[in-house]
DNA sequence: AAAATTCATCGCAAAAATACGATAAAACTT
DNA sequence: AAGTTTTATCGTATTTTTGCGATGAATTTT
């Protein structure tokens, strides 16, 4: 018999929802950050005071509908926060959720034993 | 007339791969982490020396095949390293790629003004 | 009042991600 | 030799993401 799997047998639909915490938390920022475009965004934003969706618009090389769409998803995410002075729209950085996903990466991070330890 | 958009006029199809450098790179890591399967596989990881394929089935809500193509995806991001030990595959963290990371994430996250700097 | 600017949203299409079960390869056990 | 264990991969379905153009709302400029 070629064999296969026993106690692996898991119905699980939509695993995503089964996840808590931080674990959820580092993930859902780690979305945000998941695209060049966005990257580009909170660069530019965490440079300056604020920005216009204009000036991404003349900085990046895409559609102003998919910039749009790109502040939409940062916006969704916390990271950052949309004023609106007609007939524009500001943006800048949301700075209590820009240091919270910077300590939960940090954290993340740092949580990797050391060679030397690891060796013990 | 309702006026529309001039020079946002662009077409380009596939933007993705007008990005570069440092940019992509974080956001190929940040994908990597965009999930909270692939966030608990790299937790275990850091904490261990290795694991087994098995190991991470047994913890994560998921089907074994659904936990394999998240562990190649980590592969493929350079984040985790496979490693052959019949009849099982045993896993570890990518030390180089991991100090990579933390240090673009790093980089990234302070490069933000302080609310200091910004008033001023 | 008419035209122009700025931007989000809608509708849609294409691509990528997520998930499962089934299967097969490789090695180990009996 | 036959069966078991472990795991990656294939095929497929569903959902999500990415992207565009068109449109419309709000405001400013002419």
């Amino acid at each position: 018999m070629p064999g296969g799997y026993k106690f692996y047998r898991k119905k699980c639909f939509n695993p995503k929802k089964e996840f808590q915490g931080t674990t959820k938390e580092l993930a859902r920022f780690a979305k945000a950050l998941a695209h060049p475009a966005r990257i580009k965004i909170l660069r530019f934003l965490s440079h300056s005071d604020f920005c216009y969706t204009g000036d991404f618009v003349e900085v990046l090389p895409m559609a102003q509908s998919t910039v749009s769409q790109h502040l939409k998803e940062l916006k969704d995410a916390g990271l950052i926060i949309a004023r609106e002075q007609p007939p524009r729209v500001s943006y800048c950085i949301n700075h209590e959720a820009w240091q919270r996903a910077k300590m939960l990466f940090k954290d993340f991070f740092d949580a990797l034993k050391t060679e030397e330890e690891q060796s013990q």
